[in-house]
DNA sequence: CGGGATCCTAGTCGATACTG
DNA sequence: CAGTATCGACTAGGATCCCG
């Protein structure tokens, strides 16, 4: 059960450097729940702009997350779902979140008592 | 089981905000196998910078994920090691690891396909 | 509606030099 | 050894405009 070595920790680097960044996770979540279609999506996203989003699909998009699909109607149409393998990643945000719920007071508390030591100084 | 809502994806991204930038786990990691000074650290983690380094363990330490012991001698000597909430932590990671080794093939073969379809343009 | 192209800013990170 | 301070490069992300 040692996670100490290198092969390992570069998997989870991969991991974050994947899902990481600011929106994707986001994205992931709100996709969870069925396919939607990208106003839809932007729209359940609070505060993503136009650009984050088709930046934040393209590279879901890219690794296999997401899929893509176009329907060439005017105005066009395209719809996003998660594939087999981004759905495979909602567990792990289960994890994520849960582990989360779990500490966040602890990990507060922690910093609170940090910034009033900072603050003394 | 559902994950669409915004409880539970703040809970989320106040996780990757904690451990998501690129020096946090690989230090969790090293920690994970027991106390380090902090040049064991810096030659543990390779290619972190001197500066990097206390920048992630001071992080580190305000959300209470590592502990710091100073020892007064001379020269100078600090003992870093995980919290208990640290090391709840190590379970995620495997959870993050095992994902990533599981589906790393498909991510990449994906990757590959796309930017194919990329150049193909 | 679903983008692409540009421009710009704020923050992250690395390199280097210095200190107790 | 264990940092702090400073600077500069790079980039993620936001704002805006335009197009089919």
């Amino acid at each position: 059960m040692s996670l100490t070595n290198t092969e390992v920790t570069c998997d989870i680097r991969e991991m974050l450097d994947r899902i990481g960044d600011k929106w994707s996770v986001l994205v992931i979540v709100e996709l969870a729940g069925g396919t939607l279609r990208f106003r839809q999506l932007q729209r359940s996203v609070p505060g993503i702009s136009q650009r984050m989003l088709t930046l934040t699909l393209r590279r879901l998009e890219r690794d296999g997350l997401v899929g893509r699909t176009v329907y060439p109607t005017v105005p066009a149409r395209v719809d996003y779902e998660l594939t087999d393998t981004g759905r495979s990643l909602t567990r792990l945000l289960r994890g994520l979140a849960d582990w989360a719920a779990e500490h966040r007071d602890t990990v507060v508390a922690s910093r609170v008592r940090w910034d009033a030591a900072e603050q003394a100084r």
